[in-house]
DNA sequence: ATATCATATCAAATAATTTTGATATGAGGT
DNA sequence: ACCTCATATCAAAATTATTTGATATGATAT
């Protein structure tokens, strides 16, 4: 079982680690095929198969099997999910608290 | 030195544990001392400062010392920018790109 | 069927993060 | 000055994440 934390968690390791911005950076150019990823980041095979693993495991990469080759891209709706989140995160929790106590 | 990747990295490194993400979760509910968070948190007084340390470096979280306690928020500044810098790491560059190409 | 290529998965090694317990620091109170 | 309290820092231990090299899988080509 997993909690709702840790769901939450799993959006932002995408953007927590130096190796994944650059690799966001590369797929905001476009959709890349993993060889290309490769090509452009000092990264061996192996490396990248597990970072493309948590990039697409947190919703913002998705990734599409053409033949033998995985092309990967952001996904906007998973962009846009962790985008709500995170402004969900921040945002005071007062009114909520507020409408709470007036229920009577 | 540090890369401009890990200067990113490191604001979202506030969002990515799920120990920080009950922390924020009670600071949503208004200023709250250290002292505070320890008892509503299963969590030891040192394990506490190193993650108020995160979370306060991230930009996220901001700290006030009165007297002996310490009093942490979540810092709307910080916030924004989180918000806005997670905007730009998952917006497409490529009219950015565009407009380079045609600088004839 | 066999060979090759791209990627995924596995297990072990390495590195980074987190927790723990001990101690340090700094503010108040006596 | 001394004591206590709240928090920070430190070093070691424990845990988790990442890299590496080897192997597996699954697609295409011969």
């Amino acid at each position: 079982m997993e909690t709702v934390h840790e769901e939450h968690a799993k959006v932002f390791k995408a953007f927590c680690d130096d190796k994944r911005l650059r690799i966001l950076e590369l797929l905001r150019g476009g959709e890349k095929c993993a060889c290309v990823l490769i090509d452009q980041l000092d990264i061996g095979q192996s490396a990248l198969s597990y970072h493309m693993k948590i990039l697409v495991e947190s919703g913002v990469v998705e990734s599409r099997q053409e033949g033998k080759w995985t092309h990967y891209k952001i996904s906007p709706n998973g962009s846009c999910y962790a985008l709500k989140l995170l402004k969900a995160l921040t945002t005071p929790n007062t009114l909520i608290e507020e409408k709470n106590c007036c229920k009577r």
